[in-house]
RNA sequence: GGCGGCGUAGCUCAGUUGGUUAGAGCAUCGGAAUCAUAAUCCGAGUGUCCGGGGUUCGAAUCCCUGCGCCGCUACCA
């Protein structure tokens, strides 16, 4: 019996829509994975879907005023369909609300609870009273004790990008009905990781064969100790703590649900039972999920190592039910035209939006050969551009034309009779027997980089055994010769086609069309000759049309626009400041300063340490740039500050007065003067 | 600040346990060929292997240190 093997991809997050970043993470790889396996018959299951829980979905969901069920129904439906198109070959393509989910999250949670897994701790929350709930940290706003931002959240300040805690916010109110929050006590379920640490360790250390990013971040978390992990919040939209639960614990139920992340990992388990379900067969599930020897593999991005490293594979232990995951290859983060992918800015590529455009097996491609496996990689249009003309068209695709071309010109578009073969044939013929195993290796190693481009080399390969042999010449000098040529090309391109069918699915079914071969081949297959002379082979097509410099300049100029119009058209605030008098305006004492010493803060990030030079006072200020200046580049440099500013003492250092800084989101230039003027020259 | 990953040709990236002259593709230049989507094939040049120390007969590779990029995490009026 073949070795169980269960595939995952990371759920993808309800609230938007896929990108480029997505697929390269924890998609492509996954599915050319599984492609493969199921070309070799392995016993293997792909399974994925939505993950739908959480706080950021039910504020998507508020400020476009609809319910979370319909954010999450949007992108449920999106997703999955743009999955499809991008041939991504889930066997199930599950969610997260779905009953069964609730169920079987549920009653994982119960079976912890039962075992004596948990303990509670009761702490002070925010509550907002007049919507009746608990607030998370992203449901308070406030003012930015920072910088002044009036809708800052409680966990994080998304103007100046500081991260809070909600006490710290001035005038908190809730983000539901700006009612003020109230602090109340509630009692939530925590898993306390620190018990399992050495289980974990033990298990971990039995996989040295895992990539070394992932290694080294899990090492990262062991050292510094595992926590408590609350597994409950309180919350309106999630899988409801099961009342009997908590009624022996003496906890109401009411408004309190699994943690997103407690109930997302579930829903690889859940989403299996749907698909046994739906197969028929109610516990098949049981097969890959409750048998040692299955081998589950998880793909995901590096954002996701500590929760299928460390938790989910805690609370699989834990109940106790389950295997462990055998691998977790993390990929790194993908790059787009040498920035950093945003999708709040909109500086990606929407998979939706790409499938409108180019061709699936591009895309497929173009990222097979630079998916970020070891380190952060980039994507850029013009290298997709280059792969799809110079690799896809021009080797493989102009040598399986060529082939096709000649056979129909010269042997009646059958497949001509192999005679004699010669050494250069004898190579050939011995690259297509070594080729699955070779390939496959790397597939199963999680090389999919080296993957296709030994693949691509196949087909350079074939190219040149192509030039070598001249069947255009032999055609005539020696017709046998060129028979043996064109057979071993035709038996050269099946193969090809086998070996390629993870990358680019579709590409390739052409090619079996046009050949006339099963569209069920075997991997292992591929390494033999099993075109039969004499067969009948179909017209050619071309496979792969040439893209045009006009549709890649599109898209890079498409980019280069949401990267500059985001910076200015989000930031400059629209509304402005209440008016004042001349009078109020003259109470600052705005001067020219220049910088004399500069430097950073130790244990900080973004405060500098300048001394300036104002006239002849000399004076300290702090300033919270070191984000976007170093401090040897400010000495020297005329500023403007507000000199009248009372004091303040900053992590321990006097600051007198401000600079003058122009800043949004993303961007921060200081304020000068256009010609030279002295220091302390008054600006009015 | 702590931890982890990374830094190699103009660009994108390989370099397995230290071992000849550090590689591939693209781009560039030259040539062959004309079956084919002006496609293919052959040949050529290019490097402070991020900087600085150290271990070693020998370092891109191992150790220390500095710098830079990325991520996690902490601190932060």
């Amino acid at each position: 019996m073949p070795e169980k093997i269960l595939v995952t991809s990371a759920l993808p997050y309800a609230n938007g829509p896929i990108h480029l970043g997505h697929l390269a993470g924890a998609y492509l790889p996954a599915d050319i994975f599984v492609r493969y396996h199921r070309l070799k018959g392995s016993d293997i299951i792909y399974i994925c879907g939505s993950d739908e829980h959480g706080v950021p979905i039910m504020l998507k969901a508020r400020t476009e005023n609809v319910s979370p069920q319909q954010i999450v129904d949007r992108y449920h439906e999106m997703n999955k369909k743009s999955f499809e198109e991008f041939g991504m070959s889930f066997d199930y393509y599950g969610r997260t609300s779905s009953t069964v989910h609730h169920e079987v999250s549920s009653d994982f949670f119960r079976t912890l609870a039962e075992k004596g897994e948990f303990i509670l701790k009761t702490e002070e929350q925010l509550y907002d009273p007049k919507a009746k709930i608990f607030l998370a940290d992203r449901f308070i706003k406030g003012t930015c004790p920072a910088c002044s931002n009036p809708d800052a959240y409680g966990d994080q300040c998304e103007k100046c990008g500081t991260s809070l805690s909600p006490k710290e916010l001035i005038n908190p109110r809730s983000a539901i009905t700006d009612a003020e929050p109230v602090a109340k006590e509630t009692t939530h379920w925590y898993l306390p990781l620190a018990k399992y640490q050495k289980q974990l360790e033990k298990w971990i250390d039995a996989h040295p064969e895992w990539k070394s990013n992932v290694l080294g971040q899990i090492q990262s978390w062991f050292k510094s100790g595992l926590n408590d992990r609350a597994v409950t919040r309180d919350l309106p939209w999630g899988v409801s703590i099961p009342e009997d639960v908590a009624k022996k614990y003496n906890v109401d139920a009411e408004g309190k649900v699994l943690y997103v992340w407690f109930d997302a990992p579930i829903g690889y388990i859940s989403a299996t039972k749907e698909w046994a379900q739906a197969k028929g067969n109610e516990n098949l599930w049981k097969e890959y999920w409750q048998n040692k020897d299955t081998r589950l593999v998880h793909f995901i991005g590096k954002d996701n190592i500590v929760f299928h490293c460390i938790i989910f594979p805690a609370m699989l232990m834990v109940h106790g039910n389950f295997v462990l995951p055998q691998n977790v290859p993390a990929n790194e983060f993908l790059n787009l035209e040498g920035n950093k992918l945003s999708t709040s800015r909109n500086y990606a590529v929407w998979l939706n939006d790409y499938l409108q455009k180019f061709e699936v097996d591009s895309l497929r491609y173009a990222l097979a050969c630079n998916l970020p496996e070891t380190k952060d990689a980039d994507f850029s249009w013009k290298e997709f551009q280059a792969r799809h003309n110079n690799e896809l068209a021009d080797i493989l695709g102009n040598f399986i034309n060529r082939t096709l071309i000649f056979a129909h010109k010269y042997f009646k578009g059958k497949v001509p009779e192999a005679g004699q073969t010669d050494n250069l044939d004898k190579e050939l013929i011995d690259k297509i027997i070594h080729a699955p195993a070779a390939l496959g290796k790397l597939i199963d190693n999680y090389q999919n980089r080296f993957y296709v481009r030994d693949l691509m080399e196949l087909a350079r390969f074939a190219n040149k055994y192509f030039n070598d042999k001249e069947p255009w010449k032999t055609r005539n000098s020696d017709p046998q010769v060129c028979a043996t040529t064109i057979h071993l090309c035709l038996q050269m391109i099946r193969s090809l086609s086998i070996l390629a069918e993870p990358v680019i699915p579709n590409s390739v079914r052409k090619i079996w069309k046009i050949l006339n071969i099963s569209d069920n081949p075997n991997w292992n297959e591929a390494g033999q000759l099993k075109l039969q002379a004499g067969q009948q082979i179909n017209q050619p097509e071309i496979l792969f049309t040439k893209i045009e410099d006009e549709a890649i300049e599109t898209e890079i100029e498409r980019l280069k626009k949401a990267q500059t119009s985001s910076t200015s058209s989000q930031t400059p605030e629209a509304e402005l400041e209440s008016l004042i008098t001349f009078e109020t305006f003259k109470k600052l004492d705005l001067r020219v300063a220049k910088v004399i010493e500069a430097e950073a803060i130790k244990k900080s990030d973004k405060l500098l340490k300048l001394q300036i030079e104002i006239g002849h006072i000399k004076r300290q200020i702090i300033a919270g740039i070191a984000q976007h200046y170093q401090p040897e580049d400010l000495i020297g440099k005329k500023i403007i500050v507000v000199a009248n500013l009372q004091p303040a003492v900053i992590r321990g250092n006097q600051s007198e007065g401000m600079l003058l800084a122009a800043s949004n989101e993303n961007q921060l230039t200081l304020l000068t003067v256009l010609e030279d003027i002295p220091t302390g020259s008054k600006i009015s």
